[in-house]
DNA sequence: TTCAGAACTTGACACCGTGTCAAGTTGACA
DNA sequence: TGTCAACTTGACACGGTGTCAAGTTCTGAA
């Protein structure tokens, strides 16, 4: 196999991905980047003609290294309902740090540049549906609770799932990821699951 | 009382307001702001050296013509902590949507700019009084669930009740406002309030 | 062995928005 | 009449993105 060198692609990708996650002060410009990835500038255009385009690339790349797919899916192979809240919670509430810092810089990039707001919102798109997944399952269990009319379960648990409110809890308030995942586990159950 | 010509920094506050609410689309300049108010781009920088300073002085403008500090305190007049938490639910939630273009842009500004994240911190730090004076409103009623330590009930409740979540249940899901306030109360009381 | 093409380099430049500087105009008030 | 404040026009620096042009270096195929 050819296991050598890593080609020029790869190391642009680890670059940015390791700037953007560490690069806990401010911006990341595409010139850092080149300089971290030991190419120019130019050749870095060369790869990826605009910045959204590399910012929408690095997250695929650590989509790609973190097996998000393969964790995402463990998550329905949870029989019960509630089981699988939890196991969706879990699966995707402790995969946000690993792409927060691409995710950052995508949502602040997606106020000005339509690639990146389209590749972002895609994205968060598949998160509703493993929303939508959970809450069908909550339903098909009957202990769905029956104060959300058709979508808003879904929205509900989707916007408590966001970025934003991880970026809120554990980065502002301080909480760590454990008493992140379970005040989310415990506050969906209340929202969403029928109390008895 | 002289109430001939509005002056032109209140007419720079009034044009940056309506553009930054109605501005749905994008980007607002400074020169946007300048011609909107009739004047040139350097008179605006006369009146407002920094876009971050126009921002902060847009945001106390309108929070002086909204009256949100009365409408705060509003809140703090219920005698029950559960009706409190209701209360303050109501009127920061309708609050929202009346500083959202002028928040967004501060927001936007926050991630590049240390002044204009300074007064977004420090504003959102006066909803955390108010979300805090609610968790121990309810503590004081011997009603608040036993699930949060510490300050968390505090935290959980700031997050729900972010402009970001606000943002994504009515801008994106397309939920109305009464939607949103009616599952925010009912939402924070699942999660807040001891359960029979 | 040379030649073509890919990958890369250096260096210049346009664009955009913010923020600054300098000099001139206008109107009010004393 | 003069002065001051508010405002104007016009130019320019800066930082970051993105583009263009021309030159180098390496590899592999004719």
């Amino acid at each position: 196999m050819s296991s050598e060198k890593p080609d020029t692609r790869t190391r642009i990708l680890d670059s940015a991905w390791k700037l953007l996650e560490s690069g806990s002060g401010g911006e990341v410009r595409m010139s850092d980047i080149a300089r971290a990835a030991g190419i120019s500038r130019q050749a870095l255009y060369l790869h990826f003609p605009k910045r959204a385009e590399l910012l929408v690339a690095t997250t695929l790349h650590v989509d790609a290294d973190k097996n998000v797919d393969a964790r995402l899916a463990a998550s329905r192979a949870a029989t019960g309902g509630v089981e699988r809240l939890d196991a969706f919670i879990e699966a995707w509430g402790n995969y946000i740090p690993e792409i927060y810092g691409v995710g950052r810089a995508l949502m602040a990039m997606q106020e000005t540049d339509a690639e990146a707001r389209h590749a972002w919102e895609s994205r968060m798109q598949a998160v509703r549906e493993g929303c939508e997944a959970a809450v069908r399952a909550l339903e098909r269990d009957g202990v769905l609770s029956p104060d959300h009319p058709g979508e808003r379960a879904t929205d509900l648990l989707w916007t408590l799932l966001s970025v934003r409110n991880w970026e809120q809890l554990v980065r502002q308030c301080g909480w760590t990821q454990d008493d992140y995942v379970g005040s989310m586990k415990w506050t969906a159950r209340q929202a969403l699951v029928r109390q008895a």
